[in-house]
DNA sequence: AAAAATATCAGATTAAAGTCAGGTAAATTT
DNA sequence: AAATTTACCTGACTTTAATCTGATATTTTT
């Protein structure tokens, strides 16, 4: 009925009269909307002026008397950088912490606002989780992490209970082989984490002994990422990583059902073994040369 | 992991930033996004000066001004309204027409470059539809419109998809006793298409054949809207509209297997009879005194 | 018919954001 | 060591949006 341009235009229209009644909300705290964008993106971590710049995509000039006028608040303060004294760094003080916080609760009151007027919450929050990782594609990080973070515990919650859904019976992880965190921490192997602002979509380790072999392991990306290519590139990154610990030759096991873990495995140059192990979800096995 | 609201604000950031850079693509025509504004809402139809000025949330003497800009360039000339001499009515001229497509084309070609650029556009967009629909909810109008309407073709084709779906077979509409649209006409019966800001997201019809019996037809919602009471709220206006056409008793019939429809009508007041007609779709039969 | 309300317009003013042209100190390159 | 580049700062200026006041024409109410 109508064309995709316009379903994605709705959603545009819908977004921006929202965020227009949030930014209101934020203009009752007496400070202007560029000002309160300076402060939170400090408060969310980012200390270095310069980065806090190419983010908002702000001039220099601005940005300096923002910077002034939040310290003049008694919000930040600012120092020169260590390693190079032209960059400059802020960071809050107490009373800015509080003012961060206040509008953390403005926003999220704003947020809950929508989502509590509706009934299938679950349902629409993993709508909005597709559609902002999409939209955002671009800024997916894929980094180190430790293989016990939070984060990864949440990802394999995630898998587990998806695993459950298409095997259609319980999913028990200690019949899987479960690896030993150790393995797949340095030197043994290597865990990774891919981050769409802030929401993890996705994970894969490898996990190493010290003798040239490796496994990989935690396979796993987020319906909310899957169409992005997410799974071959955490799979390259993962390879290369495994090269970079001396291993030659990288193994895995997968179930049958999995039909586009698969089919990646097989147009990355991965070899169909005999099994090498007893995991017993697992139904089929790979080799690859590194 | 995150919270729903940090959920939320993800996806308010990523929509955010996209337009952001559509709407820098707008200001590379000359004129400023206010007046921009103005025009695309002419353009979309929105003559009445207080009409367009509500819908913006703009002031009086700014809205004078825009328009006066516009009338300047050529795009706009504004009259006196007919029924009220002091509402005034904005319209294109072809110049102006030319200028709404052209800004047309560009947010078009925003919306393109990021759909195209994903490769499960369907599942992208129908998760757009549901984001959209949820956080415009108030915005869903309901109104008489022709069986026999484009919209209307486009809300069946996606019903009798769905339910071949859920039957597992193929739906042949000529063996569901397909209403004649006559029935669903003025003076007989009516037909309601509700509408979120230009997506047709549910219909239903009464049809008659003015003996003061009716038979509800059409019942649809898009998944899009679902769990926003939509069905209630069709349900509950085609009844007014029946009782205003001297129907006294209502009839309809629906599956087994469309559960949630059915708890609807027996919430509704509707109780069950027994069969009466060949549908053979059909298993369930209901009727209510109005 | 008079009074009140409504819709727009025009001019003055303010506020916020953004731009531009130097200037300084630190780092990097030559 | 000199020249260049980089990051930030300051002050002057422009643009856009928004607000406020008062005027006019029209409609509605009394």
């Amino acid at each position: 009925m109508l064309s995709n341009e316009s379903r994605f235009r709705r959603l545009n229209r819908a977004v921006t009269t929202l965020t227009g009644v949030m930014d209101q909300s934020f203009l009752g705290r007496g400070r202007t909307l560029g000002a309160a964008r300076v402060l939170n993106a400090i408060g969310q971590g980012r200390e270095d002026v310069a980065d806090i710049r190419a983010y908002l995509g702000l001039d220099s000039g601005l940005m300096s008397r923002f910077l002034r006028g939040l310290e003049d608040e008694g919000l930040i303060v600012t120092q020169p950088g260590k390693t190079d004294a032209r960059r400059r760094v802020a960071q809050l003080t107490e009373q800015g912490r509080d003012e961060v916080a206040a509008y953390e609760e403005l926003a999220n009151n704003g947020a809950r606002a929508v989502l509590n007027q509706y009934s299938q919450q679950e349902a629409l929050l993993q709508a909005i989780d597709l559609v902002a990782t999409v939209l955002g594609r671009e800024q997916i990080a894929i980094s180190e992490v430790d293989p016990e973070d939070p984060r990864v515990k949440n990802c394999m919650a995630q898998y587990y209970a998806e695993i459950a859904a298409i095997f259609e019976t319980d999913f028990d992880p200690a019949q899987a082989s479960p690896p030993d965190a150790n393995d797949m921490r340095r030197p043994n192997g290597v865990f990774l984490l891919a981050v769409s602002d802030g929401l993890p979509v996705g994970c894969v380790a490898v996990k190493g002994e010290g003798n040239g072999l490796g496994e990989i392991r935690r396979m796993w990306v987020s319906p909310a990422a899957r169409g992005l290519g997410l799974a071959k590139q955490l799979m390259a990154e993962i390879e290369d990583k495994a090269r970079a610990l001396g291993i030659h030759t990288l193994r895995l096991d997968t179930n049958g059902k999995l039909i586009a873990a698969r089919r990646l495995y097989e147009n990355m140059g991965w070899s169909e073994i005999d099994r090498y192990n007893d995991n017993v979800y697992a139904e089929h096995f790979f080799e690859k040369k590194l």
